[in-house]
DNA sequence: TTCAAAGTGAACAGATCTGTTCACTTTGAA
DNA sequence: TTCAAAGTGAACAGATCTGTTCACTTTGAA
């Protein structure tokens, strides 16, 4: 049992998805160790207390999320490239187990800016920005930090809209949105 | 003491307070019944459950927010009035009262779609962009649908940006974004 | 001054929450 | 086959949660 699902992994994915479809605060341990199959005693022997699960649940979804990005942004270095963030948001939201961003949720559940569970949120949200901001300083330098700020609140409200409502081409929208920063800020190819 | 400063209304008063402070599943009866200096008998002969309670705050915020933008729409029938509504926001962003968008953190904290809160919070939203569609609908009726839809999509976008960064700038930003959409949609009084 | 409406305060109920402890069992590598 | 590491299960602790009840008090209009 040592190595093969691990408990710790089970703990994470279990707690991940029930946050997901019911919030931090409305999930308790006793839940997440019913539906793991897992005693309380070696969730506290791997996590230090709920807050931790929490973290670490928070972590391993923005190391994906980053990676994913990381990966589609790497496929197509044209400044339009940025816009694949869009199709995977567009993906994402066609899927039965969208609820929301996690990071979102969370920032708003854990509302005080000193708190770690809301620090953390925000840091993956800048992150995030910050791989944007990366691919576009190569064609527009100048104004690659003002662009990537503005696809982040379009991403961001692309989420809430599609949470909200269950609007499912929220994501198409706030493309098409993107697309025309882009031209107007004259950081993309040419329509030839 | 039937008359001045009725109980009911300061517990929704006391209740929105909290709630924006530290969320709602966060925030127990017994804090504001000790916050309000109420006694648990009276929340409980003027609303049936904490979800009651919740709902009669939400509802007040709603007309609140629904009369402030009715307001600020009649005051400039132009086109380019619905941008006021990102004036409204930035006013808002620059309070030490910030804790994000009741409505949102509601449907995030209450995920399920058919729960009466999400639902009601996501009534606001859609009645929010009712009110912008009208107004544009008198310039350009044929885009007036998705015009209010795209701003709605900036309006909450600059607010998870403002909640989760502090970046009290989201409003500014959004706005300017939401002038080139009426702009591109050709929906707005020429320069001259 | 009377009196019904509104509110209080305190106890109580029962559920649920996070977290601890420990004797015992299971696992899998050596 | 041995044995340390990992995990279990069950009891326990104490806090906190929403909601109920009821004898009593306060309020303010008539």
């Amino acid at each position: 049992m040592t190595q093969k699902t691990p408990r710790k992994q089970h703990l994470i994915d279990t707690a991940l998805r029930l946050f997901n479809e019911r919030g931090y605060h409305a999930t308790g341990i006793d839940l997440i160790l019913a539906e793991s199959g897992v005693s309380k005693a070696t969730l506290y022997k791997h996590f230090a207390s709920k807050e931790a699960l929490i973290l670490a649940v928070l972590e391993q979804r923005h190391r994906q999320l980053i990676e994913a990005l990381q990966q589609q942004l790497s496929a197509d270095p044209r400044p339009e490239g940025v816009l694949a963030i869009f199709d995977m948001l567009d993906s994402w939201f066609q899927t039965v187990e969208f609820f929301g961003c996690n990071f979102i949720r969370a920032s708003g559940e854990y509302s005080a800016a000193e708190d770690a569970i809301h620090r953390f949120s925000a840091g993956h949200k800048s992150e995030m920005g910050r791989q944007l901001e990366r691919h576009l300083s190569a064609h527009c330098p100048e104004q690659s930090t003002q662009l990537a700020n503005d696809l982040m609140l379009l991403v961001d409200g692309a989420i809430v809209t599609a949470q909200m409502h269950n609007a499912k081409d929220a994501a198409k929208r706030a493309r098409q949105i993107a697309q025309m920063l882009l031209v107007d800020a004259r950081c993309m190819g040419r329509t030839e």
